[in-house]
DNA sequence: ATAGGTTTATAAGAATAGATTATTAATTTA
DNA sequence: TAAATTAATAATCTATTCTTATAAACCTAT
């Protein structure tokens, strides 16, 4: 005994003694020998210098020393295994805190079912949702402001980590009295040229929109854009999810050749997600499949978009 | 690593780690070595199934949870840490209580010097003082309702040990109009035979006392039999510290054979006192010498008495 | 009183955990 | 790009903490 660390182990084991006031019905409870318990309690006692347990051979009591220690020691014991438990908790996903950020159409159709299922597994844990814009999504992963993001690519970054989920394939969108509603088939990029074309955001690093040229409409929020559609202004470039399916005033007819917005789950690379965001994403992986299906869109990813 | 047992030393690791960022530093901090630390960090990340501590080769920093079970931790080291030293405290007889049954003689005349040094010694240590009768000092001690007890023996008990502290020598005590006090020589108690005897609880279980037979008066309290005295009602023999030195009335003469009251320590001897307790048994010993030269008394211990 | 049973203490050996040294791999800084 | 710094790993050694076996103390019951 070079030099005595007491530890909980310690005081664990004079609990249970005095508890029980027996060596043999402790060593019991703990699974170990008498000798060992004999030998702790004989550590304990020496290192602070105080005899915490009367003994006879035939009884134990702990002495005023021990009856005062008694109380503490069991609070430092239920504390720590309080504190260890709570941890595990953590670690078996039954406790925590998500930070998600998102782009707004995804929240807005595909999240809110997964999140049911999600918080029906997992009642104890809560959540938070950014929605952003794709580069804001991608800005909050990097700055570790959120656990992670969905959402397109913004400009591909070493530091994050991009996971492919599903393929929100763009789609032609007009007024029901604009001309081109007069069919349902795809449309040809280059049919655009004569149209006013409104312009959102999230076409903006796409390939072939860019052969468009310059358009005069810049529209980075989409409900305003929606809006414009109404008015029968033009026309624009929508991912899917970001078409209100059941607005009776607009139609959308798909592109040729097919093109998508590829949704990525957007991690750091360098960082380890919390057990709480990785059952998230879990969850998340698992029900994609059945939500595009609902909502008729692609989980391949064809020509991808960025 | 068979069953991984986590102790306080993983969780006081992790705090320091946390709090330097690094596990060289918290190494040296420590005083073990660089590996022996990782080894504690990754034990505690086993065991509780979560990564606390984001590392690359060059930053240490707690995840999410790390962050969250840092101040938990930091408690609950701070915790263990408080009530180990408290008992240590304890073990140091910096606090304490202290109670002592005690013959009235002593506690009057002898006890307070020994109580002064002894409360200047150890401010922290609260005394009760219960003076009463040899028997009953002897009985609260048997009871454990008292430390130790400071008395004569009663009736010896296989119960107690009798550690002696100085013998209290007995003395013919009369008014001073009473012939005897012609004289300071000593006296022999066959000369007693004639005298009216006053006779108090202390003498009761003498040998020499016993020769002169039953006697007319008992007075078990001393105040009363001092009163009697003083009234010149008959003679008494009383140990020394029980005569008052400075009553002018009265007047004491040694008695022939010498005998004596021995004062001893009276404790339980299958119970371990409170280090206070023991502080306190200390101050005693070392200041009785001190004591009884001031008030005459004789440290040796001639014929027992019992 | 004494014998038997039950309890804690002790001793010696084995098993286990923990620490150290030496080295590697990774990352920042100059 | 090289040097320096840092954490991880591997191998070895040390020290602790068990267990088994035995002794000593004490109560109970015959």
């Amino acid at each position: 005994m070079k030099y005595l660390n007491i530890t909980l182990r310690h005081l664990r084991t004079f609990v249970i003694v005095a508890r029980y006031g027996s060596f043999n019905k402790a060593a019991d409870e703990l699974s170990r020998t008498q000798p060992a318990i004999t030998l702790a309690i004989k550590q304990l006692e020496e290192f602070v210098g105080l005899k915490l347990l009367e003994r006879t051979t035939r009884r134990v009591m702990p002495t005023a020393e021990g009856e005062n220690f008694m109380p503490v020691a069991e609070r430092l014991v239920r504390d720590f295994d309080a504190a260890i438990s709570d941890l595990k908790a953590t670690a078996e996903r039954r406790v925590g805190n998500i930070s998600i950020a998102i782009v707004p159409s995804v929240a807005n159709q595909l999240l809110p079912p997964i999140i049911k299922t999600f918080s029906n597994h997992f009642p104890g844990i809560n959540l938070l949702l950014n929605d952003d814009t794709a580069r804001a999504v991608q800005q909050k992963v990097e700055r570790n402001e959120v656990d992670f993001g969905i959402g397109s690519i913004w400009q591909p970054s070493s530091l994050l980590k991009y996971t492919p989920l599903f393929a929100d394939k763009l789609e032609l969108v007009f007024h029901r009295d604009h001309y081109l509603s007069e069919s349902d088939k795809p449309v040809r990029w280059d049919a655009l040229h004569g149209e006013t074309f409104l312009d959102s955001g999230i076409t903006k690093n796409m390939l072939a929109r860019q052969a468009l040229g310059q358009s005069k409409f810049d529209f980075p929020n989409i409900t305003t854009l929606l809006a414009m559609l109404r008015s029968n202004l033009g026309v624009s470039v929508l991912p899917s999810l970001a078409i209100p399916k059941a607005d009776g005033e607009l139609r959308s007819r798909p592109l040729e050749p097919s093109e998508s917005r590829n949704i990525h789950l957007i991690t750091r690379n360098d960082w380890t997600l919390s057990p709480a965001a990785e059952a998230m994403i879990e969850t998340i992986i698992n029900e994609i499949p059945t939500q595009i299906k609902a909502l008729g869109l692609s989980p391949h990813h064809d020509i991808e978009a960025e």
